[in-house]
DNA sequence: GAAGTCTAAGAAATCGATTTCGTCAAGCAT
DNA sequence: ATGCTTGACGAAATCGATTTCTTAGACTTC
């Protein structure tokens, strides 16, 4: 690795005169050309590591998800990666598999390696925050929220629960359940209130034992699934706060025998890829959550911040659509 | 952010010592814990950017990965992490989207961020690895293969070919075609030639038209299933070279309204996220590959030659299983 | 033409750790 | 008691860029 010296020696300049061509200062044409070319001669790259030691900052910026194996966060990993990438940024992507631990561990590293900004969907409510804000780095929330003072990109949750859970009152289902995350997550509450609401004014009313809490996984929503139906009065259809639980009971229920057009499945979420039959696959009603788009929202905002954008904080909500299946075999990009 | 230097004037000794303290050298007892006190006052967390300028090397690694939206390599970038976390390493997911150019900017970065080393599945043969090998740092290939002169994980492709092809047989499919990935990936030739040595001896020979490249996404299976339905003479079985080809498959299949019971479907990889009939799941034949084990091999075999590791160049072959499915609502952990 | 204003570009300080080099004192052998 | 080793620890150099200062010319302006 060629150093900014050795140009500035093979050039005849100083090495400012090199740091300012690169930095696009004011240089001679003359001067321009004969660093170019010694740079070019010597495959010299610029040390980042210098760089950021005296600029104190980079231009790489964290993005902390729950879940990699979840192609939801994957989808969001996507839109921030290709919005960052606009902009010349790298993107580092950390799993904290909701554990407050880890995601506190890349918190740290985060502030310690001097990147421009955080991208986080808080595994908690109690992440600290804190330190990381008070140094004045950029913090953008995603999906889930949190008590710090940060900018935000959420989805409406309430409504996406509440459409959820009409979809199936319209199909004729009137003993709905619940699959919902973790307590203490408002994402996963909101979309429980929202099919409590439904439930309680539309449906046979919020049953005891309707309610499950597992966690965002397969296997939780299947386990979940299971003990629904050893219920008594078991429910005719189920609700899922997010896309791998409703996978989980779906598995639950074809190892019954029972098939999505039978008992209605509503997931908030898109189920990643289905193989079903045309008809099983609209039976299920999918609450398509922009993924995406949400990644690319909250990469925006947080490169306008680290631009230096001082206006207030803003939370962007995001309504998300009960919405027919994407053509088969097609993406549906961003 | 405290110091160094004010650690070290707070508790009155020289910036020596306390990075002396922090790099576990020799110190006096008692100087040991007045610099712990004072940089437990402080808040003090060394400044990793000044320590890999003065280093030359940091604790990260760098992983490139083809595809973040396919399960199969987020499984293996777990493993990945798992392992490198455990001594005391982060990883870095870098997503190449199988495009060289970003492959190659991916490889810059890295090696100007001075990161530890760099576990990636080329996006062609022709990446450029040749800079970043020459700088010293490690590398290892993961799932496809490299020219370059690396360590490599892999799996036994042609076996897998194989495997998944035989079943087909043994389920008594004769005309059995092939949807493969891109041209010029070891990997996925592999497991065509597989399927070829089996399709020519014991099916019905290898028909015109019945091998089809595709990308590896779900689009690109759905669109050469779709081909191969419309043939004079249509298949009876598919073998397709990676997981998400074979959703893509199975999608095209169900739209026809054709149950992979009646049309024989094998896939080179595990499919994500089932939900069908049991008895249609247990139809497909799947060759599991050990992906969240490939990714915590490479990982290993990074690290110990972070650590010095000198021995001749390695390729580990790991042998992929034609397995019934895992327990439904169980993750194949590991 | 003297004073003032720019502008290009070099010299040197700086970012915050690590590490080499010395120094000084204690411990040990002769 | 002298010389030698050993160990703790401070002073200062170092990593490679960026960013002040400065300075020397070139160019205005009255």
């Amino acid at each position: 690795m060629a150093t900014i010296y050795e140009v500035a020696a093979l050039a005849g300049v100083s090495p400012a005169t090199v740091s300012r061509v690169f930095n696009g200062l004011t240089v001679s044409e003359e001067k321009q050309r004969l660093v170019r070319d010694a740079a070019a001669r010597l495959a010299f790259t610029p040390n980042k590591t210098a760089r950021r030691l005296r600029k104190q900052s980079s231009e790489i910026i964290a993005l902390l998800i729950p879940d990699i194996e979840n192609p939801f966060y994957t989808a969001l990993a996507r839109g921030v990666e290709d919005r960052a990438q606009e902009s010349g940024f790298s993107v580092v992507l950390c799993n904290t598999d909701d554990n407050p631990a880890k995601e506190l561990r890349y918190l740290q590293i985060a502030a310690s390696e001097q990147m421009a900004g955080v991208i986080l969907s808080p595994a908690s409510d109690e992440v600290d925050l804190g330190a990381i804000v008070s140094l004045g780095r950029p913090v953008v929330a995603v999906d889930r929220t949190t008590p710090y003072p940060v900018d935000a990109v959420k989805i409406d949750n309430r409504a996406a629960g509440i459409a959820a859970t009409t979809a199936l009152v319209e199909a004729g289902y009137r003993r709905i359940a619940c699959i919902a995350g973790p307590a203490g997550i408002e994402m996963t509450e909101d979309r429980f209130l929202g099919w409590r609401q439904v439930a309680a004014a539309r449906g046979t009313g919020v049953h005891e034992g309707y309610l499950r809490h597992a966690n965002f996984r397969v296997d939780g929503g299947h386990a979940a699934m299971r003990a629904l139906l050893a219920l008594d009065t078991p429910p005719d259809a189920v609700v899922t706060t997010n896309n791998l639980m409703a996978i989980g009971a779906l598995q639950a229920l074809a190892e019954a025998g029972i098939s999505p057009e039978q008992f209605g499945v509503a997931a908030v979420g898109e189920l990643p890829f289905v193989t079903m039959a045309p008809a099983a696959v609209a039976s299920v009603v999918q609450v398509r959550l922009p993924a995406r788009y949400l990644g690319r929202t909250a990469a925006t905002m947080l490169l306008e911040r680290i631009a230096g954008d001082t206006q207030p904080l803003r939370t962007v909500v995001l309504r998300a659509e009960v919405s027919p299946p994407p053509l088969p075999g097609k993406d549906p990009a961003l």
